[in-house]
RNA sequence: GUGGGUGUAGCUCAGUUGGUUAGAGCGCCAGUUUGUGGCACUGGAGGCCGCGGGUUCAAAUCCCGUCACUCACCCCA
């Protein structure tokens, strides 16, 4: 084949799908705003240094899945693999405003891995970075958000699963306590985790492997090697959760994938996707962006797979036209001019408007005036032109009928 | 990065052990209706059988490579 297609594992959005897309961010910017949150559009390219020690030098994301290449002038770049370190290099120059910022972004993210159900190299992210000092009150409130949000959205049952990783002064103690709890039952894990035994222990704690799991379930609660005060921490927000009423569920084997992530974490997954079954993940965080230390707590959102878990009726509800399609039929070359004008005039009274522009046969053009499912047809031949009027069919019910020209707008409503 | 499945008309797919001009349904165009969609009937257009090599008298069919789609692992939203 020679004619170019998109790159592997990125997709052209267009109608009908894109209307669905719409009417996600509309809803999605209404939630957003009431709870003070604006929006932030950082660049797609940054400097490579900005995902380097942000997300953790070990990161498969790092090492492996980014869009980097050389500038001409010798910087190293790459295409954003995920949005929250882009928000924090935007935030970490601007001093006291940093502190208390609510912010949310919505846009394309690049990471070059295998493409499988719900997973694209180019796939869009909602993501919102509420900042500030640790506080159980406001883990719960961006959760509590991210609920109200999935509601706007009409999504089908979704399972909020969540978990603590404790204070960064608990991580050693869990990485090693995990470890040596591990290392008696090293030969019966699978290869996978053998290696994570290594370089990823959390890792194990959600392998997929059943002998693997059989192990993970003997071990003893990722809360055992915390500090009371983070389990104290972690309580406060499960009872600002309850308090919201908020549904979750406490899942000690959950796992997230970026260093950055301490105390609250949790992920939303819903049944109705694959083997990717995650719509959400998010947690507190503290990053480091050069000398700035910020703190917050986000969350980032895979739209395609939210899109993946839509029913489809609420897909079909949320991709129609608001408003109905007027479609101009001409008789012959006379009438066209006509029409010309009057789709100006109409498109200018806020109705949509549509006209054939090839000369094709009133046949033809009733038919295309059917496949695009216009509401309404407004005919003019010789007649209509000759007594300036027009004949407004409603393709619906299939009536129609001869009205002055200046009363079009009224029969159209 | 690893493994499985699949690439034939705009779409969904047939295509027998390699064998003449590669088929169907839907869609598209036109006519039946020289001012009118949906239904029906009639006719028509449309394929380098993903791409490149190889085997053969002969390849959509067999072999190798490659690209893409798809599912899973890894990883992650």
């Amino acid at each position: 084949m020679t004619t170019p297609q998109a790159l592997q594992g990125m997709s052209d959005i267009f109608s009908p799908e894109v209307e669905i897309w719409q009417t996600l961010e509309s809803r999605a910017r209404e939630v957003l705003a009431r709870y003070d949150f604006r929006e932030v559009r950082t660049p797609i390219l940054e400097e490579v240094g900005v995902y380097l020690h942000s997300l953790g030098d070990t990161s498969e994301i790092v090492t492996k899945q980014m869009y980097a290449f050389e500038t001409r002038g010798g910087k190293q770049v790459c295409m954003r693999p995920e949005g929250t370190a882009g928000v924090m290099r935007h935030l970490a120059g601007r001093g006291q405003e940093a502190q208390d910022a609510r912010l949310y972004y919505l846009g394309p993210m690049f990471r070059a891995e295998r493409p499988q159900a719900g997973r694209r190299r180019q796939f869009h992210q909602l993501g919102v970075e509420g900042m500030g000092p640790a506080s159980p009150e406001q883990d719960a409130e961006i959760i509590a958000m991210q609920a109200a949000l999935f509601e706007a959205w009409e999504l089908g049952p979704v399972s909020f699963q969540l978990n603590t990783r404790g204070a960064p002064e608990d991580f050693p103690r869990i990485l090693d306590g995990l470890r040596n709890e591990l290392l008696p039952h090293q030969d019966s894990l699978c290869g996978d985790c053998q290696r994570r035994l290594d370089n990823n222990v959390l890792r194990v704690l959600d392998c997929k492997v059943p002998g693997c799991k059989e192990i993970v379930q003997s071990l003893p609660p990722i809360t055992t090697w915390m500090a009371p005060e983070s389990i104290a921490y972690f309580d406060r927000v499960r009872a600002a959760l309850d308090a919201l009423k908020v549904p979750y569920e406490v899942n000690p084997l959950l796992v997230r994938g970026l260093d950055y992530y301490q105390h609250t974490i949790w992920e939303v997954t819903s049944t109705a996707l694959g083997a990717q079954d995650a719509l959400s993940g998010g947690g507190r965080y503290r990053m480091a962006m050069g000398k700035t230390e910020l703190d917050g707590v986000g969350f980032g959102i895979g739209m395609e797979r939210v899109l993946l878990a839509l029913s489809e009726d609420t897909k079909t509800a949320f991709a129609k036209d608001a408003k109905d399609l007027v479609m101009l039929v001409a008789q012959n070359d006379e009438a066209r001019g006509a029409n010309f004008v009057l789709a100006a005039d109409l498109r200018a009274a806020g109705f949509r408007v549509r006209m054939d522009l090839t000369g094709k046969s009133m046949k033809a053009q009733m038919k295309a005036a059917g496949r695009q499912n216009a509401r309404w047809v407004i005919l003019r031949g010789e007649n209509e032109l000759a007594q300036n009027t027009a004949t407004v069919r409603d393709m619906s019910v299939g009536e129609q009928s001869e009205v002055p020209l200046g009363q079009v707008k009224d029969v159209l409503k």
